[in-house]
DNA sequence: AATATACCCTATCGGGTTAATAGGTTATTA
DNA sequence: TAATAACCTATTAACCCGATAGGGTATATT
């Protein structure tokens, strides 16, 4: 299961991009229409713009804005800075690895392989789709 | 990620797959060749008899068995009693489904497809393995 | 310059889950 | 009857999740 604010992220993310590329959108407009609490939005946008997502605009006419077009935008990124690891074992992690400390070697380990194919699997899917996709 | 629970069930399960079928494996055998906390174990496989894949026996020469052939375990049903829903979605898995509350419609949210695929493609690989495949 | 707008910042919160640990009880077998 | 090993209850620290609160700061319009 991904979290709220992974999910809320990537429906505002593409709120943001069915608009006018470059056109900053409000946090209240998105929390509106998509109903998302907007405390809680603006601390995922917030986020977002901190890992170089999103850039803003603050006062009146500000909002939020697409720092790339969203066909350059993958989901796998969004998942990993939203979300953290997308394999389903540290040691299995292309992005986030850390060895296991209840095994001998990766080799000989029953699960390595499977997760790793489980993994491959769905950065199939992730890495193809972007933002425009949604 | 998967929760340690649920690794350590499945490297339990497969120990136990790997010795004679039918003959109970103790719990501080398994605990100690597979470097898992012997109190935690003790809980896994209690939840584990509890949702009816394993038995067990008590005193000395006791222990856990599986109740079924490792061949007709499902990594997807093991993955389902230890972990939760496979799915990314509540709105999206079958097992454990829960509508969104802030989506009108199913068919209108942009995130839907796209997570369906996601689901397809990972039970496609744990719905046809099984506990003797690791 | 005043005002409204809208992002920005810190902080706090209850509730839940996770990963254990501790210690005693019961059933079984030799 | 003694040893064994599962079973049961409980407690724990740490962490994360989803959300709320209350202001501060920059910008644009009038």
């Amino acid at each position: 299961m991904i979290s709220k604010k992974t999910k809320y992220g990537l429906k505002a993310l593409s709120y943001i991009a069915r608009q006018e590329y470059g056109v900053p959108v409000q946090v209240s407009e998105i929390s509106t229409k998509e109903n998302i609490s907007h405390k809680f939005l603006e601390i995922i946008l917030a986020d977002l713009k901190k890992k170089g997502f999103l850039g803003s605009k603050k006062g009146k006419g500000g909002g939020y804005y697409l720092l790339k077009p969203a066909n350059e935008i993958t989901i796998a990124s969004l998942l990993r800075t939203l979300d953290g690891p997308i394999a389903w074992l540290p040691c299995v992690s292309l992005n986030y690895y850390e060895r296991c400390t209840d095994c001998d070697s990766e080799e000989k380990c029953r699960l390595n392989a499977m997760f790793i194919e489980v993994r491959d699997n769905i950065l199939d899917i992730v890495e193809k789709k972007t933002l425009s996709d949604l």
